[in-house]
DNA sequence: TGCGAAACTGGCCGGGTGGCCAGGACGCAG
DNA sequence: CTGCGTCCTGGCCACCCGGCCAGTTTCGCA
């Protein structure tokens, strides 16, 4: 009873674009098997628009830059990136830096969500 | 014909459980102006998973705190905050106190990842 | 009517952050 | 060989951040 084999999926359409939005509400609306979630009804996959914005692929970010920056999404003091790579607090803030110049950030925290937003690191 | 009304929209497949994959596929497969992307092809939409841990709804952050949080993850620093909501630095980082002990984190990158992950925010 | 939660403000201070200066080592392409 | 880029290190310093103490007001709820 409770394990059926397949209820139904409960798919959530979350595209920004609404001409897209509409032709695919209008073409998964009536599809035996799936149904559209209600807003804020829970689901068990989602759609989301793929912006072009998240293909980048350009930004050449060097190894040590990789590095710094997961470190840096983790919330980790330039101290603990240090003891973390084995390099001093200095390399570790002139990677940052070139991190926040690279990435046309203010700040760590603005660095980490940009690099994110471009799909450089995942959360 | 390059302007057609509606070429076909292409679906990017990207469920991590493989038989929730497996029954999207064949739902999906037969569906007149609709396509699965080739692995690699850039899609329009991607569909992807509604892991469980995405589903929070309980760490009750104040409206205030979501105030402070949003403008924190635009890398935002406490004065830039205070003056835009009209608020004082000290009350800025009263807030931010009270994000890092809800948010459990160790600083504000850390509260912006973690609220990032629980789906409070959106990047 | 008292009581807690939320929002707001202040001062103080140790430590973290980011920008500036400087330098040296390595590998790789021209 | 001579650049160039990456990686590494040091010092200095203004500023920011987060944690500590303290207080106020306003609101809804018991």
């Amino acid at each position: 009873m409770s394990e059926d084999t397949s209820p139904e999926i409960v798919l959530s359409l979350e595209i920004d674009d609404p001409a897209l939005a509409d032709r695919l509400a209008a073409l998964l609306g009536n599809i035996a098997g799936l149904r559209l979630a209600a807003p804020g009804e829970q689901a068990a996959a989602a759609i989301v628009g793929r912006d072009p914005r998240i293909m980048p692929e350009d930004i050449a970010l060097t190894q040590r830059e990789l590095d710094v920056l997961a470190l840096m999404a983790e919330g980790a003091s330039n101290k603990m990136i240090a003891r973390q790579l084995g390099i001093s607090v200095h390399t570790v803030k002139f990677h940052v830096a070139s991190l926040l110049d690279k990435l046309d950030a203010t700040g760590r925290t603005d660095a980490v969500t940009h690099a994110a937003r471009r799909g450089v690191i995942e959360l």
